[in-house]
DNA sequence: TCCGGATACTGGTCTTACCACTTGACCACT
DNA sequence: AGTGGTCAAGTGGTAAGACCAGTATCCGGA
């Protein structure tokens, strides 16, 4: 294994770890009070102002509500939260949620075909150039994780050429999800995807025609979904990230 | 007009749209170095502490990168910032963000028919029969921001006959936008709605098959939309909020 | 029974101090 | 010239304590 930088986690990291993951496997349910902050912090050995800040994040991730003079109390997160919870739910304590990943890969087949097809009505020519060039050096890359992050970037350029905000910051929130578990995700993803379905793809991008551009969109999602969906379907437990 | 619960912002939550406004406004840029904690309490008039939550959110959202001994420096928020990011860039300072919004209904129209089929597969009576109840409340209402709640609530149903946390969380998300700007909205959006459209979707997703529910999805969606954007197109300054 | 206030909580804020880390400059050694 | 060591200044990280401000609760008087 090759040297990586030492993780430094800081205490009010630590803090908002434990309470979040208090809250995200329903320990805490919604609608239960919170320890009073002055509790939090002398029972887990911390200043306030740690404490402070780590609730301070779990209120801005709508995870919590914290009222001024009244007890700070836990939120349903399935109602409240919003897409930058999903790192934190996929992967809880070291292992994959596999209904999780089910939706995130359904989701990415049912969105990319549309962002695709709205890259096609918008993209310029040196769109047309990067892409290309991505899927060039997607085809001369034979390390698995290598070529996933290709393909991640590719979309990133797709996406770039939609020119949607919202799609923009969607994608955001879906790559920091993704990212963590894609060294596990590559071996499985790996078996169904080529090279081919990319250009064909970058090909109708290049014409910009929407319909064409999404039905290429779909050949090229639908066999990595597949294979993740089945492998995900075999396996139904959580996986161990090492 | 009605008396409104008097709003209190607390001191963190000042300093931290201070920055956020500096940071989304591109007053700061991606790259630059933020004054020293200090330096900014001293300038805000604000303790330390209060200053480190907001910029411990800022980090959170992943707008800035805070290294510990080094400088906090800005990130590039369209690359990495995710969705909860925006609300902040659809109203900022009072007004509509117009490029914003157009995205953000164009998304809609997107993955709304996608969630729609999905839901289709998935729901049991249950969903079934809240939805025609939805429908119900949303035809005997007159009041056009009312009429836009209850299409949130049907929309809401929908995602839960889903069964996606993904779209869940990405309703949520869009739903946070929505919500403040719903008033402006409503008007505009009222024209092109009718029950009727709902009651066809109502009965796709009963009768359970994907495409004909996609289809029905789109005609809900389609004139809204086109309502909207045509009414963006024509003004295309920013709205103020009253 | 009901109202009103005392009181004991809660979170909100500030001050001060010290620790840990990064940076850059300088310097000695090779 | 280039290496590594040292140090000072500035940055973020953390803690402690005090006080302010808002809420909830209970108890006594009407």
């Amino acid at each position: 294994m090759p040297l990586q930088p030492v993780s430094r986690r800081s205490v009010p990291d630590e803090v908002f770890d434990q309470v979040l993951g208090e809250v995200v496997s329903g320990a805490l349910g919604a609608g239960e009070a919170l320890p009073s902050e002055r509790r939090l912090a002398e029972v887990l050995g911390v200043s306030r102002p740690a404490v402070r800040e780590a609730l301070q994040r779990m209120a801005q991730t709508r995870l919590v509500e914290v009222r001024h003079g009244g007890a700070t109390t836990v939120r349903d997160f399935r109602r409240y939260a919003g897409l930058d919870l999903l790192p934190s739910l996929l992967v809880r304590g070291g292992s994959i949620d596999v209904p999780v990943v089910r939706s995130v890969v359904e989701a990415r087949l049912l969105i990319g075909p549309s962002v695709a097809a709205l890259a096609a009505q918008r993209r310029n020519d040196q769109h047309v150039s990067q892409l290309t060039a991505t899927v060039t050096a997607y085809a001369a890359t034979s390390d698995p994780v290598e070529r996933q992050r290709h393909t991640l970037a590719y979309w990133d350029l797709v996406v770039d050429a939609a020119d949607s905000i919202t799609f923009r910051l969607m994608f955001n929130s879906l790559s920091a999800a993704y990212e963590p578990a894609l060294p596990v995700l590559a071996s499985v993803i790996g078996a169904g995807e080529s090279a081919g379905a990319y250009r064909v793809l970058t090909a109708a991008l290049e014409e910009g025609d929407p319909d064409t551009t999404r039905a290429a969109a779909e050949r090229v999602l639908r066999p990595s979904t597949d294979a993740l969906l089945t492998a995900l379907n075999t396996l139904d437990t959580s996986w161990e990230n090492p």
